[in-house]
DNA sequence: AAAAAAC
């Protein structure tokens, strides 16, 4: 099965070609042609399975297919968050780089001027928050009554927001007569009721049981005590082979506190929370999607959908009371088909929130041991010869490898020439941004797979 | 118990 089997356009094959994309993902393969053929869908699909593309494609191609300039966004694409509408943005601009179809991102947190400029020039798309397109409409600088394609993406993080009551309003606003997608990554009953009610038979398309972790994810517990978290934290970063990690806190101020101290400790993190103006986090994802950063320190900001490749790790810093929540965080990892490996902190007071997570998933995670020295474990099952690190207690090495320029990059990648590996403990080459030659649409990480410890570890 | 999203 390739992208030339689905149906889609001669221009769009060469867009997803160049973008170095043969073979679709499962959702893309079943929602696709589908989708080309005017039906509505209903897809439940995890992120990290290709679903930003499953709909951008066909609906660049549907587009096409219409008036060349559209007098009248032709299209609404809804997200819920800041984020994941501004790299729905990006898809759409990477696919379509051989249409002339033009787009407009309306989100919260920026001036409304560009915004407006560009809704008054025409646009055939529109890539949306439900805030600011609410605000926008109401000041009547949007026309919605030619938008006959209707894409509701994570409508079960838009039901958390409280968000259907205005999406449900927006829905009102469009043409009945339409073709509306939705997808969830579960489908609890309210999102069945929002789909009876503005889809019209729709085909429903599972490529993922809903709010099962993904397999390629070695889970693991750690019991910790609630004030030695930080500690505890540093150990695993430096016992395990961590590419780039995201490290979930429940609160705002935990993040900030986190960063800070491991910023202090010579750890090279950045943070992303709601109080971050959306400026300053654009910038800090984009440092961390660049390498700049190998640590993000996140709120449920990050939780879901953010698609930064090569995440080796993720850290619940705080068990997420909702274990909704645990499964999108640990799906920061272990994305198309890479591993990933996921720890999440255990305090006496989290019995009831990992008891709800182990209920979700249907199995249990092991309790794995804190690393008894932070050195040593990594080196000696590789067998590279670290010994005389091997019985230092003094941390000393482990701040020579925190204070390093780059991630540690000890063993050998298949994405890059040999000659660039060799002397890259020392300066390390750029970390993950590859090209997207290497990855399947919307997603993806060949690189390498991080070697779980297991010695030190009782899980 | 929090976070997110419009100004």
């Amino acid at each position: 099965m390739t992208f030339a089997d689905l149906g889609l356009s001669d221009e769009l094959l060469k867009a997803v070609t160049e973008a170095g994309y043969d073979t679709p993902t499962p959702i893309q393969a079943q929602a696709i042609p589908p989708v080309l053929m005017m039906k509505d869908i209903i897809g439940i699909a995890q992120t990290g399975t290709g679903k930003t593309a499953s709909f951008v494609l066909p609906m660049i191609d549907i587009l096409a297919h219409g008036r060349a300039r559209a007098l009248m966004p032709r299209s609404l694409i809804l997200e819920p968050t800041r984020e994941l509408a501004a790299q729905v943005a990006e898809n759409f601009e990477k696919y379509g780089k051989y249409h002339k179809l033009s787009m407009a991102l309306l989100i919260g947190g920026v001036q409304m001027g560009d915004q407006i400029k560009a809704l008054e020039k025409g646009v055939d798309v529109l890539i949306a928050t439900p805030g600011r397109l609410m605000d926008l409409f109401q000041r009547g600088k949007i026309l919605l009554n030619g938008c006959n394609m209707l894409v509701i993406d994570e409508a079960d993080r838009m039901l958390d927001m409280g968000f259907i009551p205005d999406i449900e309003e927006i829905c009102t606003k469009l043409p009945a007569q339409r073709q509306t997608l939705l997808f969830s990554a579960t489908m609890p009953p309210v999102i069945k009721k929002l789909a009876d009610r503005f889809l019209s038979n729709p085909k429903s398309i599972e490529v993922a049981r809903p709010a099962t972790a993904s397999t390629n994810i070695t889970q693991h517990l750690v019991k910790v005590d609630s004030r030695k978290k930080r500690e505890a934290l540093r150990a695993l970063l430096d016992a395990q082979d961590v590419q780039s990690a995201v490290i979930f806190c429940n609160r705002k101020t935990t993040v900030r506190e986190l960063n800070k101290s491991l910023q202090r400790h010579g750890y090279r993190s950045g943070e992303i929370h709601g109080d971050i103006d959306q400026s300053s986090r654009i910038a800090e994802l984009e440092r961390f999607r660049d390498g700049k950063v190998n640590i993000l320190v996140a709120s449920d900001v990050a939780a879901r959908g953010l698609d930064i490749k090569g995440v080796s790790h993720v850290f619940n810093f705080d068990a997420p009371w909702h274990p909704d929540d645990y499964v999108h965080r640990i799906g920061r990892t272990g994305r198309a088909g890479a591993k990933g490996v996921a720890f999440t902190f255990v305090t006496n007071e989290d019995a009831e929130a990992i008891d709800n997570i182990q209920k979700l998933i249907g199995t249990k995670i092991a309790y794995a041991d804190l690393p008894a020295g932070a050195d040593a474990p990594q080196a000696e099952m590789r067998g590279e010869g670290r010994s005389e690190n091997r019985d230092r207690k003094d941390g000393r090495r482990r701040d020579d490898k925190r204070r390093a320029d780059g991630p540690r990059e000890d063993r050998p990648r298949e994405d890059r020439p040999r000659a660039d590996r060799k002397d890259s403990r020392a300066v390390p080459p750029p970390p993950r941004r590859r090209d997207a030659a290497e990855d399947g649409p919307d997603e993806g990480w060949n690189g390498p797979v991080p070697e779980f410890l297991s010695v030190g570890f009782s899980g």
